[in-house]
DNA sequence: TTTTTAGGTCAACCATATTGACAATTTACC
DNA sequence: GGTAAATTGTCAATATGGTTGACCTAAAAA
């Protein structure tokens, strides 16, 4: 019976995971919309940003997809002046990437939006909870069995 | 300075959730792989699962898809025989959708491989910290600011 | 009887991803 | 210097998973 109890709060966790991550990625959507982009040119703004003068590999891998996947994309985004090539360091086949000033002011409404929308969460329940989610969250990300 | 301490944190928070749920998927699709499904089959099976008899149109408003989405992979679920459609109820519109045997033992496959994951992870730390990941995570299901 | 609800299907389209092939450039090594 | 390997870029074909719009049947509800 107990047995039966956690197995039931085990798939309560998994919904609360799909659930919650629909929800978490709702509003960076609305935006995105907005611009004609999706979630691939949002993953590629958002790394970008926080890693100025990134090259390319260590973008494809943080996202891991292939540079198949990344090109179209990217090139959208350097297109419409929201990512700029740098001058490439002593390595001249690197590109280094790093946000216009364009770029930028969307990346930051992007990110502002899903910080806010932790913040407020995270305000409701406490610095104890949120530690423990973070806990929580690292363990999961950082699971053996993933590829 | 507390604030950019803050801010570095709730970005933390935005990057654990893209990877942790990442890697949260990753079992799962690798079973998926085997007989050549993707997600949205896993995500018919998995909650005609929880919920047997359900309508097509309860099912819609769970994965809130439309219906011409649901229709592909639901009939391919149906034509290898993981899901089947029970006689219908009082109504003879509505067709009620449950698992078959062969469904049940993948359904039980997948979801067992996400919530040994997530007991592997609980297990670690502590109910305490479980009962607040939960809290978190409902906090943000429940977005007001959902679609 | 008319309207609404539930479902099915077809078409056109878009976004995101894959693999494979190939070229250009640059670095690294012998 | 010359060759091999690595990095990046691009093309094509393909798959998946989603969208909207349109149109159909059948059954229930008004």
């Amino acid at each position: 019976m107990v047995d039966l109890k956690r197995q039931a709060g085990l798939l309560e966790a998994i919904e609360l995971l799909y659930f919650a991550y629909r929800a978490f990625t709702a509003r960076a959507d609305r935006i995105l919309e907005h611009h004609g982009l999706g979630r691939a040119h949002h993953r590629i703004l958002y790394f970008v940003g926080r890693h100025p003068d990134i090259a390319i590999h260590a973008l494809l891998d943080i996202l891991k997809i292939s540079k198949q996947a990344l090109n179209a994309p990217l090139r959208r985004l350097l297109a419409e002046d929201l990512v700029s090539v740098g001058a490439a360091g002593h390595d001249h086949r690197t590109k280094l990437l790093r946000l216009t000033k364009a770029g930028h002011t969307l990346e930051s409404q992007l990110t502002a939006s899903q910080t806010e929308q932790l913040a407020e969460v995270f305000k409701k329940v406490g610095w104890d909870a949120e530690k423990d989610w973070r806990q929580v969250m690292a363990h999961l990300a950082d699971d053996p069995h993933s590829p």
